[in-house]
DNA sequence: ACCTGAACACCGTTCAAGT
DNA sequence: ACCTGAACACCGTTCAAGT
């Protein structure tokens, strides 16, 4: 009884199902740039032209879509954030996570939806996340050491935080966008 | 054709209307209590004992239904933020607006969904957001002038801003909850 | 293995028919 | 003037039937 885990980016699928795959998971990116609000798993059904089941087959749920949407910029995401943290000092690497997680975030759907709840239905997604807020956890407490960060902030209150400020910010331009982050930035260091 | 505005607290209903509306309000305030993601207005109905069609014609859709929940929380929001205005000074209101408006926040689902999208449908709400938004621009000049706040910022930031910490700090103790503001707060004062 | 599409429960919304 | 409930389109989800 080897059942095989959940995965955002699964292996050894049979010819026609990795195409399908692909091509859901194209067909769905482009639905959620144009009309966020009208994609559903049905909806995808039709605009790939396969059958409901197939879609459903492929993602058990939105949830499973949307993770698996954001894999491979959540990697990104967790790449960059291993450099900076080999590269920059600890209040340095500390901000530029936090400019750098923002971004990315507006720029895709699917890890907005990650970040929103961290509760990961697809194992490999999971792993990248607990990876992911190690290297934060590891950051704030060398932020923290050299006094350029409040104590009491958490992993989890980046999380959140940055969540907060990616739904403030929506429909907004990136100028004005990049001022909401200064703003967390200042409020994070330590009340004087 | 004198059209009758969309009021979240109407006048004039007859009486089983009125107890009707009054009834709807009340089951979708528990509702909304204990399992907000299932309560629909065709549940409502079912929950209220009254047709569907009695729902819709008090309350055309549910962003209709959430300002109407709305609008005595934001009345005395409004109220309140009146008389800090004149009580405290420049600074100290602009910052006793913010708890105020947060807390109240946290406790009515309406006023979080009124905060989510200034594009009102009840006619009355509108008029109190207008009120509120001029007395949030005018703590904002003051706060401003007093160098206690950065120049950039406006009512509609303070709005985004507000929404966004709800959302981050959904399902957090109140406890918690306030340093959420700390950070908000320390961010908005001007850079040094 | 994988795909298809009918099917079910549910939701938002409308509207003819009633009092 | 207001209420009722059937009805429609849509969405999430399942599953028997096919290849």
């Amino acid at each position: 009884m080897t059942s095989t885990p959940l995965l955002a980016r699964p292996t050894g699928l049979r010819a026609d199902s990795a195409r399908n795959r692909a091509l859901l998971l194209e067909c769905a990116r482009t639905m959620l740039a144009r009309d966020p609000a009208n994609t559903s798993l049905n909806s995808l059904a039709v605009a790939a032209g396969v059958g409901v089941g197939t879609v459903y087959r492929h993602f058990p749920n939105t949830r499973v879509l949307l993770e698996s949407i954001a894999v491979d910029a959540f990697a990104v995401l967790l790449e960059r954030i291993r450099v900076l943290e080999v590269h920059s000092g600890g209040a340095a690497a500390f901000e530029e996570m936090i400019r750098t997680t923002f971004e990315l975030l507006a720029d895709d759907p699917g890890l907005a939806a990650v970040l929103a709840q961290p509760d990961f239905e697809c194992a490999d997604v999971h792993d990248i996340a607990i990876e992911f807020s190690g290297l934060v956890a590891a950051m704030i407490a060398s932020a923290r050491t050299v006094g350029a960060l409040r104590p009491s902030i958490t992993a989890d209150d980046i999380r959140r935080l940055l969540n907060g400020l990616h739904t403030a910010t929506q429909g907004l331009a990136p100028a004005r966008r990049s001022e909401y982050v200064d703003v967390l930035l200042a409020g994070l260091r330590p009340p004087s």
